[in-house]
DNA sequence: CAATTTATGTTATAATATTACATTACAAAT
DNA sequence: ATTTGTAATGTAATATTATAACATAAATTG
């Protein structure tokens, strides 16, 4: 599968989103395939609107965008669908924002660890085994047994810093 | 001071807790007399209820802590004096369970590392500078300049590991 | 003490999320 | 192909978390 995105956590200022979407919903729609899983429409469209940004969205507008004419979706359609793609690893929720990502690299477990620019809302996932271990291993010093790392950072992305000093 | 807590992130199981809630008020009255802030019977009241244990209370519970008789307080009332301890350190918000917990080192910045144990609920604070320093450097490779972290750590602590395979 | 600022009271409502139960679609097995 | 069980979706109601807007009161400053 071709991969438009880049490697350096945050996407390129001029990527190619809608083949970053349909690089996300092929990835999904294989992984889905591969382990039994059913990728179902509203599944599909779910991840879809999630993609259709590099920030976070929140539950309720991705429902405003599932509005199809006066047909409104409830909000257990859009929270049931996000539980199954937050499960299997195709979003992250960002507790801090209350709000969901997409991920890029859904294959196998991965701690996320997500750089949130406060200036462009764009999110840009770090995914450093040197960070979760040292956080397991320090953690294991007082005693404490990990399962699960929720880390998010807030700060300036690369190209909100390059503009405000330009 | 007295210090009545462990340093080892989560209170030891036998302390004697109305000291540390006596502690972490005194602590935060000296601070704000220190720094000109307003430590006010409400702000007091909220943190003190926080302290009331060592896991995070919701802003809701703490409202029906302060109920007085059928006198109710009315939520923007606890908002308002938690967002004061926050900001000024003497309670931490846990993003990931909407809830707020108090803090044993209110003294100077510092950045929360919090292990939330899954059985008991207790939090136990890091803060460890190793892990504040190792996220912002791998966040500069990619160009990003790290301002807050959040750090909520899920797992086990010591006590019920033990208990569980008692 | 007047003026100003800061804190609190009060009402209403916004934003986020879940429960409970009905219905439909799908998958597996006969 | 029909039955049967399971998983997914629809629907209505409601729970939980948080804020806006404006009024009043208390403290601080000049």
């Amino acid at each position: 599968m071709a991969r438009h995105q880049t490697d350096t956590a945050f996407p390129a200022r001029e990527h190619d989103h809608a083949a970053c979407i349909a690089d996300a919903l092929d990835a999904a729609e294989q992984a889905c395939r591969e382990d039994g899983l059913r990728f179902t429409p509203l599944r599909r469209q779910v991840l879809e609107i999630v993609w259709s940004r590099h920030a976070p969205i929140g539950a309720y507008d991705i429902l405003d965008e599932m509005r199809d004419g006066n047909r409104a979706v409830a909000p257990p359609t859009v929270y049931r669908a996000l539980e199954f793609l937050v499960e299997h690893g195709f979003v992250h929720k960002i507790e801090s924002l209350n709000a969901f990502v997409g991920c890029g690299k859904p294959d196998g477990d991965h701690v996320g660890q997500f750089l949130i620019c406060g200036t462009c809302r764009q999110v840009g996932e770090l995914d450093d085994p040197d960070i979760a271990k040292l956080i397991a291993r320090k953690a294991k010093t007082v005693g404490f047994d990990v399962s699960h790392q929720t880390i998010e950072v807030m700060g300036l992305c690369r190209d909100c810093a390059g503009r405000a000093h330009a």
